[in-house]
DNA sequence: AATTAGCACTCTCGTTGCGAGAGTGCTAAT
DNA sequence: ATTAGCACTCTCGCAACGAGAGTGCTAATT
């Protein structure tokens, strides 16, 4: 380990003391270490230890005559050199993994369970958004009459994404055109992108030629930056937590939750430009983000580089349990990522098997 | 107007409270309401009424020399005889059409707009479930193979709803048997509802059996008493009102949105019995469910009776703008019924365009 | 030189007391 | 039946105060 000015001696108190203020939420004296933990020292000295933190700008006290708390660089040094990365305990794994495995294999089942499982394990809130798939390809196109002029577009990605979009024709136009429309641009489009399916030229058929528009602008608004669904989970975590009890801190941090743009920018700034399986830590505001000067974030980002990403994480009270958040974060972007990589891997399989 | 045992005035004295407790959050003095209305009257025979007033039970005094505030009673009686009914005014029922014209025509998106627009008129939080179609019928399949042995099957209803379950087959099966799977299995089964496709006998054919099975439970979840999908906003807005800023408080009134236990058992307690078009008022816990004790709820079910329909609604504190919030939910519940004819009304249709 | 015991000092927090103000309830007059 | 007038009650904000918690500093100890 680096020398990172601190003695051996000072890394141990802070670690104690963000470990004790973490458990109780109130400001760690130095009577209190010594009753907690036999150290084999003197409260008079692990007072002037932490007024040497407190010069140092990793403790503070609340006012003269109370304990010590951690400020928000504290918490950075401690995340980033103290904390030892632990794996989530078996049990917990074990349990995480069957319950993904008792859930039906649908995506938005997924994300559910997801944010509920870090929400339970963060007793915080959670966050995940679904994955998004780039570059996905045209799998299978069909158009379904449902009355009249109104009819059903049901467009399947090669990632089994599936996009509906019910529309209204100038004119009704029986069944049968339909199937057979939805066949042509089906054999026209299988496994082009995007820019394959901007490329393909007119049909010199209007609807055939209109519907090839809509694949399009379809398959343009699933390729956006973030996801358009975000999962949440134990926004009542948050609440729950003594910092959060005065409505103004409370107001805050389910914000950054709520409102859609606000999030938007945050993830955008942080973790969509990390790599997968990286957790990334945002403790209190950094100085960019007044709505989380009372929160941490631990995000991840999970997925395929390249192929199909999306982001999980949970936000609580800065006073938060990294360790553990960070295991459950990691744990669960990996499982995700694996399902992520089993129903997206390998689509040139499907036509080995149409050979046969 | 039937005799209520109450005078015209102390009526008139219960409103004006009801609307100035309503506006400021502060119990109402004798004095307070001469000021603000010009009434021909004394503040002692306003006090002398507002003493019977608390005698009936429809005001109480939070301590001896304070004003008065409605009770829970007082707001039903309020709600149930004194409040006239009014519409939404023009210019605001014009934005919200105007909002709803501007969506892409598809269920999820309504629900969004539904459950902001609830949120943002009613300033508190919202509550929408997507439309639950009873008896929907079977219309199409289709089955695409992904990879291997995984396949995505894909179940269009009648009612244009799309319903889609990835699944893995024990052997690889090529895309063409797949096709001519789900061809059979569409003639089988158009039209049908659950009990037609339970009807159907085996086809000898193992693969078609098993879908055909798979069908049936994707049918069968798809009809549950309460949607899969509830769509909510606003959370915010209920944190903002002062008597939510203890979190004791904030913390019972999110609760009732967050878990969906309790908002099942609620909904089927109360708007599940009603009629279409019917709104209904929840005032306090009414003796049923303490989550509610600090709030009311205004809700009302849309859709088609015994065919499609979702229950929308706000909740927000006691004292809340009834009038104004029944309008909003009832109009909008109007909206969201007539989007769920048009796109669901005579199916028959379809087969008389293909005859063509 | 580092550690520690001892003690004075500071600040919070809960309690108490008090006065002003708001609003009522009652009584007596209209 | 209504109202003016007034005494009464209760809250709220403020100040004072003492107990307790925890520190910082100094002088003694290892």
């Amino acid at each position: 380990m680096p020398n990172t000015g601190l003695t051996t001696r000072q890394k141990l108190i802070l670690s104690l003391i963000v470990k004790e203020f973490t458990r109780t939420a109130q400001p760690v004296a130095s009577n209190h270490l010594l009753s907690e933990y036999n150290l084999d020292l003197s409260s008079a000295t692990i007072r002037n230890e932490m007024a040497v933190l407190v010069e140092i700008g990793y403790l503070r006290q609340p006012h003269t005559s109370a304990g010590r708390i951690p400020t928000e660089e504290g918490y950075r040094f401690f995340v980033g050199q103290l904390m030892q990365q632990t794996e989530l305990p078996e049990p917990t794994r074990r349990s995480i993994t069957e319950q993904f495995s008792l859930t039906r294999p649908e995506t938005d089942e997924w994300m559910r369970l997801a944010a509920s499982v870090l929400a339970n394990e963060s007793q915080g809130a959670s966050l995940v958004t679904a994955p998004q798939h780039i570059n996905a390809q045209f799998k299978h196109l069909e158009l379904i009459s449902l009355r009249g002029r109104q009819i059903l577009m049901v467009l399947v990605m090669t990632s089994g994404e599936v996009h509906q979009q019910m529309l209204t024709l100038a004119e009704p136009v029986a069944q049968e055109t339909l199937s057979a429309t939805a066949n042509t641009i089906t054999r026209l489009c299988t496994n082009q992108d995007i820019k394959g399916v901007t490329a393909i030229s007119s049909q010199n058929d209007a609807l055939t030629d209109d519907i090839i528009r809509m694949v399009k602008d379809l398959m343009h608004q699933s390729t956006g930056e973030i996801s358009a669904d975000i999962y949440r989970d134990g926004l009542l975590n948050v609440l729950t937590q003594p910092e959060f009890s005065e409505s103004k801190h409370a107001r805050q941090a389910l914000r950054i939750l709520e409102e859609r743009p606000l999030l938007e920018s945050l993830l955008s700034q942080t973790v969509l430009n990390s790599d997968i399986g990286v957790v990334q830590v945002i403790i209190g505001g950094e100085g960019n983000w007044e709505e989380l000067s009372e929160c941490s974030m631990v995000l991840a980002r999970y997925g395929m580089n390249g192929t199909a990403t999306g982001t999980v994480g949970v936000l609580g009270p800065i006073r938060m349990r990294y360790g553990r958040n960070i295991s459950t974060v990691r744990f669960v972007a990996g499982l995700l990522s694996e399902i992520v990589m089993e129903t997206h891997n390998l689509p040139q399989n499907v036509e080995k098997f149409e050979d046969e």
